[in-house]
Order: structure tokens, then sequence, then C-alpha cells
DNA sequence: CTTATTGCAAACGTTTTGCACGTTT
DNA sequence: AAACGTGCAAAACGTTTGCAATAAG
């Protein structure tokens, strides 16, 4: 494993696109990396979104949008890692099926997931913030971030079962 | 997505190795399966190392103590899978690399994971299994299990990035 | 003797990579 | 012009599966 990590101290709140791709022309410049056409696509595309999306579903929207765009999925991987690195998205590392991406939020949250259907619903709670500091101290550990999933059963499930 | 589901109740404790055998036999009686040498050697290294590891290390490791065993990469899967099912087992999906299963304990915890060197901690929290609840509860959901994880530096690592 | 399990290799789905070609700066 | 990004196809990775052979009940 390499020792480059970053401490989870940034977060980023897009309320419109514009200061979104501002932010982003930034990273760019200030990593000297290319504004692309492709990396554009991708960018607005998971900003009009705003859903856990897998890459590939995030590829197959892109050529739903763009038609005659020719990107390619390693290049929605590409930009999604490049993306995670600078903290543009989050990922949730789902048990069946591929990671999933979200556009970075303000505020640090988690998620519920419904283990028959798959729904995704999201939570915040200050009490997991806390939890994560005093444990990561107890132990010696500096925080970079967590991560919780709830699994259950959703309420349409649930009545869906019940017939 | 399957709608099968299982609610998380049982909870084994295995402090020797007989008893884990009996449990695990039990198991295999009332599913009307078998039991096999291979089954076995994976159950015995599963106790005897008692760590988070990978179906492949869990092969290798099977190939080191019993030198002469033929037992195939496909067969520590499907064991793996039926003993995760049965509860013998739990599994947290790394980001990097892949699944970790370890011998299921009396109590659950959780995680905490150094994002330099790989190190995992385990951590109880009574309030996390509180907030698991309420917050369950609150979006409709019938709660079935959690899995939280915190990223960090561990101390090791931090000392070795301050030389 | 019936049924479940195994090992093997092939298939799978997701992700990464090498490379020649294109695009951005 | 230099440097970086791209698409493609191939490879890599972890995992599952079909099947004929084997072992357990």
């Amino acid at each position: 494993m390499q020792t480059e990590y970053k401490i989870e101290t940034e977060f980023k709140c897009f309320v419109d696109y514009r200061t979104l791709l501002l932010d982003f022309k930034k990273i760019i410049k200030n990593n000297k990396l290319k504004f692309t056409r492709q990396r554009e696509q991708i960018l607005r595309e998971l900003f009009s979104l705003r859903t856990h999306i897998t890459p590939e579903e995030l590829y197959q929207k892109i050529h739903d949008s763009y038609p005659k765009s020719k990107t390619g999925i390693a290049t929605v991987y590409r930009t999604l890692l490049l993306l995670e690195k600078e903290n543009f998205v989050t990922a949730i590392v789902s048990e069946k099926d591929a990671k999933r991406y979200e556009l970075a939020s303000k505020a640090h949250h988690d998620h519920i997931i419904c283990k028959s259907c798959g729904l995704i619903v999201e939570f915040s709670n200050d009490d997991v913030e806390k939890i994560q500091e005093i444990t990561a101290n107890s132990l010696g550990f500096k925080v970079v971030g967590h991560s919780m999933q709830i699994f259950g059963i959703c309420q349409k499930c649930q009545e869906k079962d019940n017939l």
C-alpha cells in the first residue's frame, strides 16, 4: 500500500454548476492537468444526476446525453479516480455490483441500504462523527474519515414481503 | 437483487475449536450437507488464524498447513460463502484488494483501518448500535445490520511519516 | 447407491493498463 | 512543440460457475 493519504478536511458544496466547474478548473491548473471535453461531460453529468452511480451507468448516461460522444469507459474510470482524489466525489463500495460515486456535498453523511431492492438513503448523524474522533484517538489513529452503512429492508420491500 | 435476507440475531462465540466444529456439524446435518476434509481444513485454519483474511490468503495458508492438500480456491470461496450465510464468519469489504473474512465473535464490532499500511483494529461501541436502530426506524427500515469503518493513520505510520 | 462436493478451467463483471494517436496548453 | 489525455483492446483482478470425477451419507 502506498504511503500517500489525505486528511479529510476539505468538503465541497456545489450548489451551482458554475462554481463546481470553476473549482474543478482550479484543480486542473494547480496540477498542470488539462481541461478536456470528456472531463467536462463527466462532471456535468454527475452534477445533473446527483445520484449514487456506477462508472458503467455514468458511461451510459453520458452517451445518452451526448449521442455523438466517443468518451470511453476507461476515461470515465480515470476521471472518477481523479475526482475522488480531489474530493469532488465520494465512493461507496457496494457488496453487490460496482463501486458507486456521488458528488461530494457540504456535510459528511452515511448510507442505509436496502438488502432487498438496493435502495440507498442518506442520513447524517453528529454522534457518528464524534464516535469517529473518540475511537480513533483512543487507538492512536489520526482520523482521515469514515464510512458507515446500515443494512436493512426498506418500507416498500417489507410490504412486498408481507403479501 | 434477490428478496432473501437474514435478521442479524444469531451471534456465535467460539472459544474452543471443538465447540465450533460441533456447531458446524449441526448446521451440516440440518441442511443435509456433507462434512468434508476441505471444509474442516478451512474451518480449522480460520480458527487458528483469527485474523481478517482474504480467500486467496486463506487458500495459501491451507496449503502451508497441509502441504499435500489439493483444496482448490473455488472450494475456499464456496465454503466461505456457506460460513457467511450461516453466521460462522463475517466479511468486510475493503476498498483495496479482496473481501476479508473473520470468524464470528460474540459481540458485533467495527473496524478502524490504517490508510497507509492497511492495519485493521477492531472496536465496538454501543452508541453505534443505538444509532443504527434510531436511524433505521426513522427511515422506515427494518434493521438487518451495519458496517462501519473508520479510516485513519495508525501510530506507527504517523511516526514513519514524521522522519 | 444416491446426493453433495470437489478440482479444474473457463467465464464473469469490474477495473486498470500499454500504447499509438489526438488535444490542450 | 511539449506534455498530457484519449480510445481501444488486452490484461488484470477477484469471484463464480459448468462439468465430469470423487467422496460422503
